[in-house]
DNA sequence: GTCTATAGTAAGATAGAC
DNA sequence: GTCTATCTTACTATAGAC
Protein backbone atom coordinates (compact mmCIF):
# COMPACT_ATOMS: atom_id res chain seq x y z
CA UNK A 1 0.00 0.00 0.00
CA UNK A 2 1.28 3.47 -0.80
CA UNK A 3 0.02 4.97 2.64
CA UNK A 4 1.77 4.05 6.06
CA UNK A 5 -0.11 1.66 8.12
CA UNK A 6 -1.26 4.41 10.64
CA UNK A 7 -2.15 7.16 7.91
CA UNK A 8 -5.94 5.84 7.80
CA UNK A 9 -6.45 7.14 11.51
CA UNK A 10 -4.16 9.86 11.76
CA UNK A 11 -6.43 11.35 8.78
CA UNK A 12 -9.56 10.59 10.33
CA UNK A 13 -8.46 11.84 13.79
CA UNK A 14 -7.33 15.27 11.54
CA UNK A 15 -10.35 14.64 9.84
CA UNK A 16 -12.29 14.90 13.27
CA UNK A 17 -10.89 17.88 14.35
CA UNK A 18 -11.39 20.31 11.71
CA UNK A 19 -14.69 19.25 10.67
CA UNK A 20 -15.20 19.78 14.28
CA UNK A 21 -14.54 23.21 14.54
CA UNK A 22 -16.39 23.93 10.94
CA UNK A 23 -19.49 22.21 12.63
CA UNK A 24 -19.47 24.32 15.51
CA UNK A 25 -19.07 27.58 13.51
CA UNK A 26 -21.17 27.03 10.63
CA UNK A 27 -23.57 23.86 12.22
CA UNK A 28 -23.76 20.73 11.05
CA UNK A 29 -26.32 20.17 8.97
CA UNK A 30 -26.13 23.41 7.50
CA UNK A 31 -22.12 22.56 5.81
CA UNK A 32 -22.02 20.42 3.16
CA UNK A 33 -19.86 17.26 3.36
CA UNK A 34 -17.35 19.62 0.32
CA UNK A 35 -16.94 22.17 2.89
CA UNK A 36 -16.19 19.27 5.50
CA UNK A 37 -13.39 18.24 3.82
CA UNK A 38 -11.70 21.34 2.57
CA UNK A 39 -11.65 22.53 5.96
CA UNK A 40 -9.39 19.37 6.42
CA UNK A 41 -7.35 19.92 2.99
CA UNK A 42 -9.22 17.01 1.29
CA UNK A 43 -12.15 16.50 -1.22
CA UNK A 44 -15.34 15.36 -0.75
CA UNK A 45 -14.57 11.43 -2.74
CA UNK A 46 -12.32 10.98 0.09
CA UNK A 47 -14.84 11.40 2.77
CA UNK A 48 -16.71 7.71 2.90
CA UNK A 49 -13.46 5.77 3.34
CA UNK A 50 -13.38 6.89 6.87
CA UNK A 51 -17.10 7.60 7.55
CA UNK A 52 -20.44 5.67 6.28
CA UNK A 53 -22.60 8.31 5.99
CA UNK A 54 -22.69 12.01 7.66
CA UNK A 55 -24.25 10.83 10.68
CA UNK A 56 -21.27 8.67 11.20
CA UNK A 57 -19.25 12.16 11.24
CA UNK A 58 -21.39 13.75 13.77
CA UNK A 59 -21.32 10.83 15.97
CA UNK A 60 -17.34 10.99 16.25
CA UNK A 61 -17.33 14.79 16.11
CA UNK A 62 -19.19 14.52 19.63
CA UNK A 63 -17.36 12.08 21.13
CA UNK A 64 -14.00 13.90 20.38
CA UNK A 65 -15.36 17.27 21.69
CA UNK A 66 -17.07 16.14 24.83
CA UNK A 67 -13.80 14.10 25.82
CA UNK A 68 -11.62 17.32 25.45
CA UNK A 69 -14.24 19.48 27.42
CA UNK A 70 -14.40 16.79 30.26
CA UNK A 71 -10.56 17.36 29.95
CA UNK A 72 -10.45 20.68 30.39
CA UNK A 73 -12.67 20.84 33.48
CA UNK A 74 -10.72 18.21 35.24
CA UNK A 75 -8.19 20.89 36.41
CA UNK A 76 -5.40 19.36 38.60
CA UNK A 77 -6.77 22.11 41.27
CA UNK A 78 -9.86 23.97 42.05
CA UNK A 79 -8.78 27.68 41.08
CA UNK A 80 -7.74 26.40 37.78
CA UNK A 81 -11.24 25.02 37.43
CA UNK A 82 -12.60 28.07 38.69
CA UNK A 83 -10.79 29.85 35.78
CA UNK A 84 -12.29 27.34 33.14
CA UNK A 85 -15.82 28.12 34.35
CA UNK A 86 -15.48 32.03 33.96
CA UNK A 87 -13.78 31.41 30.05
CA UNK A 88 -16.56 29.45 29.49
CA UNK A 89 -18.59 32.49 30.55
CA UNK A 90 -16.44 34.73 28.68
CA UNK A 91 -17.42 37.05 25.35
CA UNK A 92 -14.24 35.49 23.58
CA UNK A 93 -16.51 32.06 24.00
CA UNK A 94 -19.33 32.89 22.74
CA UNK A 95 -18.04 34.95 19.68
CA UNK A 96 -15.68 31.62 18.86
CA UNK A 97 -17.90 28.80 19.16
CA UNK A 98 -14.97 26.70 16.45
CA UNK A 99 -12.93 26.67 19.45
CA UNK A 100 -15.27 26.14 21.94
CA UNK A 101 -17.91 23.79 23.30
CA UNK A 102 -19.49 21.55 21.35
CA UNK A 103 -22.48 21.51 23.66
CA UNK A 104 -24.36 24.80 23.09
CA UNK A 105 -23.06 24.58 19.20
CA UNK A 106 -24.43 21.13 18.80
CA UNK A 107 -27.05 20.11 20.98
CA UNK A 108 -29.96 20.80 18.98
CA UNK A 109 -28.64 19.21 15.99
CA UNK A 110 -28.01 16.21 18.46
CA UNK A 111 -31.45 16.29 19.53
CA UNK A 112 -32.74 15.51 16.03
CA UNK A 113 -30.35 13.18 14.93
CA UNK A 114 -30.59 9.37 15.88
CA UNK A 115 -30.77 7.11 18.36
CA UNK A 116 -27.31 6.07 18.33
CA UNK A 117 -25.91 9.90 18.55
CA UNK A 118 -27.58 10.72 21.34
CA UNK A 119 -26.32 7.72 23.14
CA UNK A 120 -22.67 8.71 22.24
CA UNK A 121 -23.86 12.47 23.74
CA UNK A 122 -25.03 10.88 27.13
CA UNK A 123 -21.74 9.43 27.83
CA UNK A 124 -19.47 12.32 26.45
CA UNK A 125 -22.25 14.77 28.97
CA UNK A 126 -21.70 12.11 31.77
CA UNK A 127 -17.90 12.56 32.07
CA UNK A 128 -18.47 16.54 31.88
CA UNK A 129 -20.89 16.25 34.83
CA UNK A 130 -18.83 13.83 37.07
CA UNK A 131 -16.22 16.72 36.24
CA UNK A 132 -18.70 19.60 37.57
CA UNK A 133 -19.69 17.13 40.79
CA UNK A 134 -16.28 17.36 41.90
CA UNK A 135 -16.70 21.25 41.81
CA UNK A 136 -20.16 21.06 43.92
CA UNK A 137 -20.43 18.10 45.92
CA UNK A 138 -23.36 16.58 44.67
CA UNK A 139 -25.15 15.35 41.51
CA UNK A 140 -28.22 17.66 41.26
CA UNK A 141 -25.63 20.93 41.62
CA UNK A 142 -23.47 19.58 38.63
CA UNK A 143 -26.90 19.35 36.44
CA UNK A 144 -27.79 22.72 37.52
CA UNK A 145 -24.00 24.07 36.49
CA UNK A 146 -24.21 22.96 32.96
CA UNK A 147 -27.28 23.73 31.99
CA UNK A 148 -26.69 26.98 33.75
CA UNK A 149 -23.47 27.22 31.62
CA UNK A 150 -25.61 26.10 27.99
CA UNK A 151 -28.26 28.33 28.56
CA UNK A 152 -26.39 30.85 29.13
CA UNK A 153 -23.71 30.54 26.29
CA UNK A 154 -26.76 29.13 24.23
CA UNK A 155 -28.95 32.29 24.62
CA UNK A 156 -25.42 34.85 24.74
CA UNK A 157 -24.64 33.53 20.99
CA UNK A 158 -28.70 34.39 20.07
CA UNK A 159 -28.22 38.00 21.19
CA UNK A 160 -26.64 40.77 19.32
CA UNK A 161 -23.36 41.83 20.97
CA UNK A 162 -24.03 44.57 23.43
CA UNK A 163 -25.82 45.31 27.44
CA UNK A 164 -27.94 42.39 26.82
CA UNK A 165 -25.81 39.92 26.37
CA UNK A 166 -23.34 40.89 28.82
CA UNK A 167 -25.46 40.92 31.93
CA UNK A 168 -27.19 37.94 31.00
CA UNK A 169 -22.96 36.19 31.20
CA UNK A 170 -22.80 38.45 34.28
CA UNK A 171 -25.48 36.91 35.76
CA UNK A 172 -24.83 33.26 34.68
CA UNK A 173 -21.42 34.08 36.40
CA UNK A 174 -22.92 34.99 39.97
CA UNK A 175 -25.17 32.11 39.76
CA UNK A 176 -22.21 29.72 39.29
CA UNK A 177 -20.58 30.86 41.96
CA UNK A 178 -22.97 30.87 44.04
CA UNK A 179 -23.37 26.79 43.05
CA UNK A 180 -19.84 26.82 43.92
CA UNK A 181 -19.53 28.49 47.00
CA UNK A 182 -22.58 26.81 48.86
CA UNK A 183 -20.72 23.47 47.92
CA UNK A 184 -17.01 23.12 49.10
CA UNK A 185 -14.63 21.09 46.79
CA UNK A 186 -13.96 17.57 47.33
CA UNK A 187 -10.73 18.14 45.78
CA UNK A 188 -7.55 19.86 46.61
CA UNK A 189 -7.23 23.56 46.93
CA UNK B 1 -60.30 40.85 -6.04
CA UNK B 2 -60.92 37.56 -5.38
CA UNK B 3 -59.70 37.51 -1.66
CA UNK B 4 -60.99 39.56 1.29
CA UNK B 5 -59.06 42.64 2.46
CA UNK B 6 -57.77 40.67 5.22
CA UNK B 7 -57.11 37.60 3.75
CA UNK B 8 -53.20 38.29 3.53
CA UNK B 9 -52.72 39.18 6.99
CA UNK B 10 -54.51 35.88 8.36
CA UNK B 11 -52.94 33.85 5.67
CA UNK B 12 -50.05 34.88 7.01
CA UNK B 13 -50.38 34.75 10.49
CA UNK B 14 -51.63 31.70 10.23
CA UNK B 15 -48.39 30.86 8.20
CA UNK B 16 -46.09 32.23 11.36
CA UNK B 17 -47.80 29.95 13.35
CA UNK B 18 -47.80 26.81 11.31
CA UNK B 19 -44.18 26.89 10.23
CA UNK B 20 -42.96 28.12 13.53
CA UNK B 21 -44.45 24.73 15.01
CA UNK B 22 -42.61 22.99 12.62
CA UNK B 23 -39.15 24.72 12.55
CA UNK B 24 -39.31 24.23 16.36
CA UNK B 25 -40.00 20.48 15.63
CA UNK B 26 -37.29 19.92 12.74
CA UNK B 27 -34.98 22.90 12.58
CA UNK B 28 -35.60 26.09 10.51
CA UNK B 29 -33.04 25.54 8.30
CA UNK B 30 -33.14 21.84 7.94
CA UNK B 31 -36.56 22.49 6.49
CA UNK B 32 -37.34 23.26 3.34
CA UNK B 33 -40.09 26.29 1.96
CA UNK B 34 -42.01 23.33 0.60
CA UNK B 35 -42.35 21.66 3.85
CA UNK B 36 -42.75 24.55 5.66
CA UNK B 37 -45.70 25.89 3.32
CA UNK B 38 -47.48 22.37 2.98
CA UNK B 39 -47.60 22.61 7.06
CA UNK B 40 -49.98 25.63 6.34
CA UNK B 41 -51.76 24.12 3.72
CA UNK B 42 -50.34 25.96 0.86
CA UNK B 43 -47.52 25.34 -2.02
CA UNK B 44 -44.17 27.29 -2.20
CA UNK B 45 -45.36 29.38 -4.83
CA UNK B 46 -47.30 30.95 -2.54
CA UNK B 47 -44.49 31.98 0.01
CA UNK B 48 -42.87 35.08 -1.50
CA UNK B 49 -46.38 37.01 -1.44
CA UNK B 50 -46.01 36.77 2.15
CA UNK B 51 -41.79 36.85 2.61
CA UNK B 52 -39.00 38.48 0.64
CA UNK B 53 -37.07 35.78 2.04
CA UNK B 54 -37.02 32.56 4.56
CA UNK B 55 -34.61 34.42 7.26
CA UNK B 56 -37.33 37.40 6.55
CA UNK B 57 -39.88 34.21 7.90
CA UNK B 58 -37.42 33.42 10.86
CA UNK B 59 -37.66 36.54 12.10
CA UNK B 60 -41.68 36.84 12.09
CA UNK B 61 -41.66 33.09 14.04
CA UNK B 62 -39.06 34.26 16.35
CA UNK B 63 -41.18 37.47 17.13
CA UNK B 64 -44.22 35.80 17.09
CA UNK B 65 -42.91 32.93 19.59
CA UNK B 66 -40.82 35.33 22.07
CA UNK B 67 -44.14 37.65 22.50
CA UNK B 68 -46.10 33.88 23.05
CA UNK B 69 -43.62 32.86 25.56
CA UNK B 70 -43.67 35.90 27.54
CA UNK B 71 -47.09 36.21 28.02
CA UNK B 72 -47.18 32.54 29.22
CA UNK B 73 -44.99 33.69 32.03
CA UNK B 74 -46.94 37.02 32.73
CA UNK B 75 -48.89 34.58 35.19
CA UNK B 76 -51.64 36.66 37.09
CA UNK B 77 -50.49 34.95 40.20
CA UNK B 78 -47.13 33.71 41.48
CA UNK B 79 -48.67 30.29 41.80
CA UNK B 80 -49.70 29.80 38.30
CA UNK B 81 -46.29 31.58 37.27
CA UNK B 82 -44.16 28.39 39.09
CA UNK B 83 -46.64 25.91 37.62
CA UNK B 84 -45.63 27.36 34.29
CA UNK B 85 -41.44 27.09 35.33
CA UNK B 86 -42.54 23.39 36.15
CA UNK B 87 -44.00 22.76 32.88
CA UNK B 88 -41.06 24.62 31.50
CA UNK B 89 -38.39 21.54 32.69
CA UNK B 90 -41.30 18.90 32.56
CA UNK B 91 -40.10 15.84 30.02
CA UNK B 92 -43.47 16.82 27.90
CA UNK B 93 -41.89 19.80 27.00
CA UNK B 94 -38.77 18.10 26.07
CA UNK B 95 -40.38 15.44 23.88
CA UNK B 96 -42.86 18.39 22.31
CA UNK B 97 -40.64 21.28 20.78
CA UNK B 98 -43.55 22.24 18.54
CA UNK B 99 -45.54 23.94 20.98
CA UNK B 100 -42.79 24.78 23.11
CA UNK B 101 -40.51 27.62 23.83
CA UNK B 102 -38.29 28.54 20.84
CA UNK B 103 -35.14 29.53 22.87
CA UNK B 104 -34.21 26.35 23.03
CA UNK B 105 -35.38 25.11 19.75
CA UNK B 106 -34.17 28.01 17.42
CA UNK B 107 -31.23 30.07 19.26
CA UNK B 108 -28.49 28.19 17.36
CA UNK B 109 -30.26 28.93 14.20
CA UNK B 110 -30.58 32.88 15.09
CA UNK B 111 -27.41 32.56 16.54
CA UNK B 112 -25.91 32.03 12.90
CA UNK B 113 -28.39 34.28 10.82
CA UNK B 114 -28.23 38.02 10.10
CA UNK B 115 -27.84 41.19 12.54
CA UNK B 116 -31.51 41.93 12.31
CA UNK B 117 -32.45 38.26 13.41
CA UNK B 118 -30.68 38.63 16.48
CA UNK B 119 -32.23 42.05 17.15
CA UNK B 120 -35.31 40.68 16.62
CA UNK B 121 -34.57 37.82 19.29
CA UNK B 122 -32.96 40.66 21.45
CA UNK B 123 -36.18 42.19 21.56
CA UNK B 124 -38.11 39.04 22.01
CA UNK B 125 -35.99 38.28 25.53
CA UNK B 126 -35.74 41.34 26.86
CA UNK B 127 -40.33 40.52 27.17
CA UNK B 128 -39.37 37.11 28.89
CA UNK B 129 -36.47 38.57 30.63
CA UNK B 130 -38.71 41.20 32.09
CA UNK B 131 -41.37 38.63 33.05
CA UNK B 132 -38.86 36.78 35.05
CA UNK B 133 -37.40 39.45 36.84
CA UNK B 134 -41.33 40.04 38.17
CA UNK B 135 -40.66 36.56 39.80
CA UNK B 136 -36.66 36.67 41.13
CA UNK B 137 -36.65 40.07 41.97
CA UNK B 138 -33.75 41.64 40.50
CA UNK B 139 -31.81 41.58 37.11
CA UNK B 140 -29.03 39.38 37.39
CA UNK B 141 -31.06 36.15 39.06
CA UNK B 142 -33.70 37.30 35.97
CA UNK B 143 -30.70 35.84 32.92
CA UNK B 144 -29.41 33.40 35.51
CA UNK B 145 -33.17 31.82 35.64
CA UNK B 146 -33.28 31.91 31.90
CA UNK B 147 -30.42 30.46 31.40
CA UNK B 148 -30.81 27.78 33.04
CA UNK B 149 -34.55 27.14 31.82
CA UNK B 150 -32.73 27.23 28.32
CA UNK B 151 -29.64 25.24 28.90
CA UNK B 152 -31.85 22.66 31.06
CA UNK B 153 -34.10 21.87 27.97
CA UNK B 154 -31.57 22.47 24.95
CA UNK B 155 -29.70 19.37 26.72
CA UNK B 156 -32.21 17.24 28.29
CA UNK B 157 -33.58 17.21 24.31
CA UNK B 158 -30.41 16.19 23.14
CA UNK B 159 -30.27 12.97 25.86
CA UNK B 160 -31.82 9.78 25.21
CA UNK B 161 -35.07 9.36 27.25
CA UNK B 162 -33.81 7.70 30.78
CA UNK B 163 -32.73 8.72 33.75
CA UNK B 164 -29.71 11.13 33.23
CA UNK B 165 -32.42 13.21 31.14
CA UNK B 166 -34.72 12.53 34.06
CA UNK B 167 -31.84 13.31 36.70
CA UNK B 168 -31.01 16.85 34.87
CA UNK B 169 -33.86 18.41 34.66
CA UNK B 170 -34.68 17.77 38.42
CA UNK B 171 -31.20 19.75 38.94
CA UNK B 172 -32.14 22.16 37.38
CA UNK B 173 -36.02 22.29 38.87
CA UNK B 174 -34.00 22.47 42.57
CA UNK B 175 -31.94 25.25 41.39
CA UNK B 176 -34.83 27.21 39.92
CA UNK B 177 -36.77 27.12 42.99
CA UNK B 178 -33.85 28.47 45.12
CA UNK B 179 -33.72 30.98 42.79
CA UNK B 180 -37.57 31.55 43.04
CA UNK B 181 -36.72 31.04 47.03
CA UNK B 182 -34.07 34.08 48.08
CA UNK B 183 -36.00 36.67 46.60
CA UNK B 184 -39.51 37.09 46.94
CA UNK B 185 -42.08 38.24 45.07
CA UNK B 186 -42.98 41.81 44.04
CA UNK B 187 -46.16 40.85 42.72
CA UNK B 188 -49.40 39.46 44.63
CA UNK B 189 -49.40 36.42 46.45
C1' DG C 1 -6.56 6.70 0.41
C1' DT C 2 -7.43 10.38 -2.35
C1' DC C 3 -8.70 12.35 -6.49
C1' DT C 4 -12.13 13.96 -10.46
C1' DA C 5 -16.53 13.31 -12.26
C1' DT C 6 -21.19 12.39 -11.80
C1' DA C 7 -25.67 10.36 -10.47
C1' DG C 8 -29.84 11.58 -8.16
C1' DT C 9 -32.28 14.48 -5.12
C1' DA C 10 -33.70 18.69 -2.80
C1' DA C 11 -32.83 23.25 -1.77
C1' DG C 12 -34.25 28.76 -2.38
C1' DA C 13 -36.33 31.55 -5.42
C1' DT C 14 -38.95 33.14 -9.80
C1' DA C 15 -42.48 33.17 -13.94
C1' DG C 16 -46.85 33.04 -15.69
C1' DA C 17 -51.68 31.15 -15.59
C1' DC C 18 -55.91 31.78 -13.03
C1' DG D 1 -53.08 35.23 -3.44
C1' DT D 2 -52.27 30.78 -4.81
C1' DC D 3 -51.22 27.48 -8.04
C1' DT D 4 -47.96 24.53 -11.29
C1' DA D 5 -43.71 24.49 -13.55
C1' DT D 6 -39.06 25.62 -13.76
C1' DC D 7 -34.32 27.83 -13.17
C1' DT D 8 -30.07 27.43 -10.69
C1' DT D 9 -27.49 25.82 -7.18
C1' DA D 10 -26.10 22.68 -3.57
C1' DC D 11 -26.60 18.52 -1.28
C1' DT D 12 -25.32 13.22 0.00
C1' DA D 13 -23.36 9.52 -1.90
C1' DT D 14 -21.07 6.57 -5.49
C1' DA D 15 -17.84 5.08 -9.50
C1' DG D 16 -13.52 4.58 -11.46
C1' DA D 17 -8.71 6.30 -12.28
C1' DC D 18 -4.30 6.55 -9.91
Amino acid sequence: MRYAPTHKEEARARLVEATGALAKQKGFSATGVDSLMAAAGMTSGAFYAHFRSKNELLESIVQNELRRSAQLFAAPTRAQALKVLKGYLSNAHVEHPESGCAVPALAPEIARAGASTQQVFEQGVAELQARFRDLVGDDAKAWALLAQLVGAVTVARALPPGASRGALLDGAARQVEQLLAAAPASESS
